[in-house]
DNA sequence: CTGGGGATGGGGCCC
DNA sequence: GGGGCCCCATCCCCA
Protein backbone atom coordinates (compact mmCIF):
# COMPACT_ATOMS: atom_id res chain seq x y z
CA UNK A 1 0.00 0.00 0.00
CA UNK A 2 1.72 3.13 -1.48
CA UNK A 3 1.87 5.67 1.57
CA UNK A 4 2.04 8.96 -0.44
CA UNK A 5 -0.93 10.81 -0.86
CA UNK A 6 0.30 13.17 -3.34
CA UNK A 7 1.54 10.45 -5.98
CA UNK A 8 -1.08 9.52 -8.44
CA UNK A 9 -1.94 6.22 -8.09
CA UNK A 10 -2.20 5.14 -11.45
CA UNK A 11 -2.34 1.35 -11.21
CA UNK A 12 -6.09 2.30 -9.63
CA UNK A 13 -7.98 1.40 -12.78
CA UNK A 14 -10.44 3.96 -12.64
CA UNK A 15 -8.13 6.72 -12.41
CA UNK A 16 -5.74 5.22 -14.94
CA UNK A 17 -4.38 7.81 -17.08
CA UNK A 18 -3.32 7.31 -20.69
CA UNK A 19 -0.31 5.32 -21.20
CA UNK A 20 -0.40 5.71 -24.70
CA UNK A 21 -0.52 9.76 -24.71
CA UNK A 22 2.38 9.51 -21.94
CA UNK A 23 4.37 6.97 -23.84
CA UNK A 24 6.16 8.97 -25.94
CA UNK A 25 7.82 10.80 -23.16
CA UNK A 26 8.12 7.93 -20.53
CA UNK A 27 11.23 7.32 -19.03
CA UNK A 28 12.38 3.73 -19.02
CA UNK A 29 14.40 2.30 -16.73
CA UNK A 30 17.00 -0.38 -18.20
CA UNK A 31 15.12 -3.61 -18.50
CA UNK A 32 18.46 -5.16 -16.54
CA UNK A 33 16.98 -3.02 -13.76
CA UNK A 34 14.34 -4.69 -13.14
CA UNK A 35 15.80 -8.17 -14.27
CA UNK A 36 18.06 -8.25 -11.14
CA UNK A 37 15.52 -6.58 -8.82
CA UNK A 38 15.25 -7.38 -6.09
CA UNK A 39 18.79 -7.00 -5.79
CA UNK A 40 20.47 -3.32 -4.64
CA UNK A 41 21.18 -1.72 -7.70
CA UNK A 42 21.91 2.30 -8.15
CA UNK A 43 19.94 3.02 -11.35
CA UNK A 44 22.87 4.97 -13.46
CA UNK A 45 22.49 8.20 -13.96
CA UNK A 46 23.33 7.72 -17.61
CA UNK A 47 19.57 5.93 -17.24
CA UNK A 48 17.61 8.56 -15.77
CA UNK A 49 19.60 11.46 -18.09
CA UNK A 50 17.52 13.87 -20.30
CA UNK A 51 18.67 11.62 -23.26
CA UNK A 52 16.67 8.78 -22.00
CA UNK A 53 13.77 10.41 -22.30
CA UNK A 54 11.57 13.48 -24.44
CA UNK A 55 11.24 16.35 -23.00
CA UNK A 56 7.73 17.09 -22.38
CA UNK A 57 6.18 19.57 -25.29
CA UNK A 58 2.53 19.91 -24.04
CA UNK A 59 2.05 23.41 -23.60
CA UNK A 60 0.23 26.74 -24.52
CA UNK A 61 1.11 30.12 -25.01
CA UNK A 62 -1.48 33.00 -23.55
CA UNK A 63 -3.73 30.07 -23.97
CA UNK A 64 -7.14 31.03 -22.68
CA UNK A 65 -8.12 27.68 -22.95
CA UNK A 66 -7.71 25.64 -19.91
CA UNK A 67 -8.42 21.79 -20.37
CA UNK A 68 -10.05 20.07 -17.74
CA UNK A 69 -7.82 18.07 -15.68
CA UNK A 70 -7.65 14.45 -16.86
CA UNK A 71 -9.53 11.81 -14.77
CA UNK A 72 -6.52 10.81 -12.41
CA UNK A 73 -5.31 14.37 -11.77
CA UNK A 74 -8.36 15.97 -9.97
CA UNK A 75 -6.89 15.58 -6.92
CA UNK A 76 -4.05 18.20 -8.36
CA UNK A 77 -5.87 21.63 -6.86
CA UNK A 78 -4.59 20.69 -3.46
CA UNK A 79 -0.61 20.37 -4.81
CA UNK A 80 1.13 23.36 -3.24
CA UNK A 81 1.80 27.02 -4.93
CA UNK A 82 4.61 25.92 -7.41
CA UNK A 83 5.84 29.63 -7.16
CA UNK A 84 4.97 30.48 -3.25
CA UNK A 85 7.25 28.26 -1.15
CA UNK A 86 5.80 27.45 2.19
CA UNK A 87 8.42 28.90 5.00
CA UNK A 88 8.58 27.90 8.57
CA UNK A 89 7.06 29.49 10.74
CA UNK A 90 8.74 33.17 11.42
CA UNK A 91 9.86 33.19 15.01
CA UNK A 92 7.72 36.17 15.78
CA UNK A 93 5.06 37.90 14.84
CA UNK A 94 7.03 41.09 13.78
CA UNK A 95 9.64 39.48 11.53
CA UNK A 96 7.30 38.37 9.10
CA UNK A 97 7.30 40.46 5.55
CA UNK A 98 3.85 40.97 4.19
CA UNK A 99 4.56 42.45 0.65
CA UNK A 100 1.12 42.63 -0.64
CA UNK A 101 -0.05 44.03 2.54
CA UNK A 102 -0.80 47.58 4.68
CA UNK A 103 3.10 47.52 5.11
CA UNK A 104 4.94 50.59 3.49
CA UNK A 105 7.71 49.63 1.17
CA UNK A 106 10.13 52.16 2.49
CA UNK A 107 10.12 51.05 6.03
CA UNK A 108 10.67 47.32 5.02
CA UNK A 109 13.27 48.46 2.96
CA UNK A 110 14.92 50.84 6.13
CA UNK A 111 14.54 48.10 7.83
CA UNK A 112 16.33 45.26 6.15
CA UNK A 113 19.24 48.14 5.86
CA UNK A 114 19.68 48.53 9.66
CA UNK A 115 19.50 45.09 9.79
CA UNK A 116 22.34 45.23 7.16
CA UNK A 117 24.25 47.59 8.55
CA UNK A 118 24.39 46.04 12.31
CA UNK A 119 25.12 42.59 10.99
CA UNK A 120 28.55 42.86 8.19
CA UNK A 121 27.94 39.34 7.41
CA UNK A 122 24.53 39.73 6.19
CA UNK A 123 25.89 42.20 4.16
CA UNK A 124 28.04 39.56 2.92
CA UNK A 125 25.58 37.10 2.57
CA UNK A 126 23.11 39.08 0.47
CA UNK A 127 25.10 40.59 -1.58
CA UNK A 128 22.28 40.87 -4.54
CA UNK A 129 18.75 42.27 -4.15
CA UNK A 130 15.94 42.31 -6.14
CA UNK A 131 14.77 45.98 -6.43
CA UNK A 132 10.85 44.53 -6.83
CA UNK A 133 10.83 42.37 -4.58
CA UNK A 134 13.68 42.43 -2.20
CA UNK A 135 13.97 38.98 -1.84
CA UNK A 136 18.08 38.80 -2.03
CA UNK A 137 20.84 36.02 -3.33
CA UNK A 138 24.27 35.37 -2.48
CA UNK A 139 25.21 35.20 -6.00
CA UNK A 140 24.36 37.06 -9.24
CA UNK A 141 23.31 34.30 -11.40
CA UNK A 142 20.50 33.60 -8.70
CA UNK A 143 19.19 36.71 -8.81
CA UNK A 144 19.23 37.42 -12.68
CA UNK A 145 17.06 33.75 -12.67
CA UNK A 146 14.87 34.78 -10.02
CA UNK A 147 14.51 38.38 -11.86
CA UNK A 148 14.04 36.40 -15.38
CA UNK A 149 11.20 33.91 -13.71
CA UNK A 150 9.45 35.81 -11.37
CA UNK A 151 10.01 39.84 -10.87
CA UNK A 152 11.44 41.48 -14.31
CA UNK A 153 8.98 39.38 -16.05
CA UNK A 154 6.49 39.52 -14.40
CA UNK A 155 3.75 41.76 -16.37
CA UNK A 156 4.74 40.06 -19.34
CA UNK A 157 3.83 36.05 -18.15
CA UNK A 158 3.14 34.45 -21.62
CA UNK A 159 2.94 30.76 -20.77
CA UNK A 160 -0.07 29.25 -19.78
CA UNK A 161 -0.79 25.60 -18.14
CA UNK A 162 -2.90 24.11 -20.05
CA UNK A 163 -4.18 21.82 -16.99
CA UNK A 164 -4.70 24.09 -14.40
CA UNK A 165 -4.43 28.29 -14.46
CA UNK A 166 -0.63 28.74 -13.72
CA UNK A 167 0.90 31.10 -15.82
CA UNK A 168 4.93 31.11 -16.31
CA UNK A 169 7.24 33.52 -17.91
CA UNK A 170 9.40 31.37 -19.46
CA UNK A 171 9.06 28.18 -21.47
CA UNK A 172 11.73 26.27 -18.85
CA UNK A 173 9.50 27.04 -15.65
CA UNK A 174 5.97 25.78 -17.40
CA UNK A 175 7.93 22.82 -18.61
CA UNK A 176 9.04 21.89 -15.45
CA UNK A 177 5.22 22.22 -13.73
CA UNK A 178 3.93 20.58 -16.88
CA UNK A 179 5.40 17.46 -15.34
CA UNK A 180 3.64 17.46 -12.33
CA UNK A 181 0.60 16.93 -14.61
CA UNK A 182 1.95 14.53 -16.98
CA UNK A 183 4.38 12.68 -14.32
CA UNK A 184 6.33 11.52 -17.49
CA UNK A 185 8.71 9.21 -15.14
CA UNK A 186 7.25 5.76 -14.72
CA UNK A 187 8.36 2.70 -12.64
CA UNK A 188 8.29 -0.06 -14.62
CA UNK A 189 8.01 -2.31 -11.43
CA UNK A 190 4.82 -0.87 -9.88
CA UNK A 191 3.59 2.00 -12.24
CA UNK A 192 4.25 5.20 -10.04
CA UNK A 193 4.37 8.33 -11.90
CA UNK A 194 6.59 10.59 -10.58
CA UNK A 195 7.76 14.42 -12.16
CA UNK A 196 11.36 13.78 -12.45
CA UNK A 197 13.68 11.28 -12.99
CA UNK A 198 15.24 11.96 -9.84
CA UNK A 199 12.09 11.18 -7.96
CA UNK A 200 11.70 8.23 -9.60
CA UNK A 201 15.12 7.31 -8.99
CA UNK A 202 14.48 7.69 -5.25
CA UNK A 203 11.56 5.76 -5.69
CA UNK A 204 13.12 2.92 -7.40
CA UNK A 205 14.90 2.66 -4.05
CA UNK A 206 12.00 1.26 -2.17
CA UNK A 207 12.02 -1.47 -4.61
CA UNK A 208 15.70 -2.23 -4.62
CA UNK A 209 16.32 -1.84 -0.84
CA UNK A 210 19.36 0.33 -1.77
CA UNK A 211 20.01 2.92 1.63
CA UNK A 212 23.50 4.79 0.34
CA UNK A 213 22.53 7.48 3.41
CA UNK A 214 24.50 6.17 6.53
CA UNK A 215 23.65 7.30 9.98
CA UNK A 216 27.59 8.09 11.74
CA UNK A 217 25.86 7.76 15.23
CA UNK A 218 24.00 4.27 14.61
CA UNK A 219 23.94 1.75 12.23
CA UNK A 220 20.69 2.85 10.51
CA UNK A 221 20.65 3.62 6.86
CA UNK A 222 18.01 5.49 4.87
CA UNK A 223 17.30 5.93 1.05
CA UNK A 224 16.53 9.52 1.01
CA UNK A 225 19.03 11.93 2.54
CA UNK A 226 16.31 13.92 4.25
CA UNK A 227 15.08 11.54 6.39
CA UNK A 228 19.14 10.69 7.49
CA UNK A 229 18.90 14.71 8.49
CA UNK A 230 15.50 13.96 10.14
CA UNK A 231 16.80 11.03 11.94
CA UNK A 232 20.17 12.84 12.82
CA UNK A 233 17.97 15.31 14.81
CA UNK A 234 16.99 12.15 17.16
CA UNK A 235 20.66 12.12 18.26
CA UNK A 236 20.71 15.37 18.78
CA UNK A 237 20.21 16.90 22.57
CA UNK A 238 18.80 20.33 21.50
CA UNK A 239 15.91 19.90 18.85
CA UNK A 240 15.29 22.37 16.32
CA UNK A 241 11.85 22.67 16.97
CA UNK A 242 10.57 24.64 20.01
CA UNK A 243 7.07 25.72 21.39
CA UNK A 244 6.63 29.14 22.20
CA UNK A 245 4.67 28.53 24.92
CA UNK A 246 5.82 25.44 26.89
CA UNK A 247 9.56 25.26 25.31
CA UNK A 248 9.25 21.66 24.86
CA UNK A 249 11.24 21.00 21.82
CA UNK A 250 10.98 18.56 18.89
CA UNK A 251 12.69 16.82 16.19
CA UNK A 252 10.60 18.07 13.52
CA UNK A 253 8.58 20.71 12.75
CA UNK A 254 5.54 18.51 12.11
CA UNK A 255 5.31 16.63 15.48
CA UNK A 256 5.23 20.41 16.79
CA UNK A 257 2.77 21.30 14.77
CA UNK A 258 0.97 18.23 15.99
CA UNK A 259 2.12 19.12 19.64
CA UNK A 260 0.25 22.65 18.70
CA UNK A 261 -2.87 21.38 17.23
CA UNK A 262 -3.50 18.94 20.89
CA UNK A 263 -4.36 21.64 22.55
CA UNK A 264 -0.65 23.24 24.33
CA UNK A 265 -1.19 26.55 22.64
CA UNK A 266 -4.62 27.03 22.12
CA UNK A 267 -4.26 29.48 24.30
CA UNK A 268 -3.85 32.37 22.11
C1' DC B 1 -0.81 10.73 21.95
C1' DT B 2 3.99 10.97 20.71
C1' DG B 3 8.12 10.09 18.25
C1' DG B 4 10.28 8.41 14.43
C1' DG B 5 10.76 6.17 9.77
C1' DG B 6 9.33 6.14 4.93
C1' DA B 7 7.94 8.42 0.84
C1' DT B 8 7.32 12.21 -2.04
C1' DG B 9 6.75 17.21 -3.99
C1' DG B 10 8.63 21.56 -5.42
C1' DG B 11 11.80 25.61 -5.50
C1' DG B 12 16.59 27.13 -5.47
C1' DC B 13 21.07 26.66 -6.91
C1' DC B 14 25.10 24.88 -9.32
C1' DC B 15 27.29 23.00 -13.27
C1' DG C 1 18.78 26.93 -20.80
C1' DG C 2 18.31 22.52 -18.90
C1' DG C 3 19.44 18.65 -15.86
C1' DG C 4 20.58 17.11 -11.50
C1' DC C 5 21.24 17.70 -6.78
C1' DC C 6 20.19 19.84 -2.35
C1' DC C 7 17.17 21.37 0.93
C1' DC C 8 12.95 21.98 3.09
C1' DA C 9 8.28 20.71 3.82
C1' DT C 10 4.62 17.55 4.48
C1' DC C 11 1.98 13.62 4.95
C1' DC C 12 1.07 8.66 6.17
C1' DC C 13 2.01 4.80 8.89
C1' DC C 14 3.51 2.32 12.78
C1' DA C 15 5.57 1.18 17.32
Amino acid sequence: MPRSFLVKKHFNASKKPNYSELDTHTVIIAPYLYESYPMPVIPQPEILSSGAYSPITVWTTTAPFHAPLPSGLSSLSGYPSSLGRVSPPPSSDTSSKDHSGSESPISDEEERLQSKLSDPHAIEAEKFQCNLCNKTYSTFSGLAKHKQLHCDAQSRKSFSCKYCDKEYVSLGALKMHIRTHTLPCVCKICGKAFSRPWLLQGHIRTHTGEKPFSCPHCNRAFADRSNLRAHLQTHSDVKKYQCKNCSKTFSRMSLLHKHEESGCCVAH
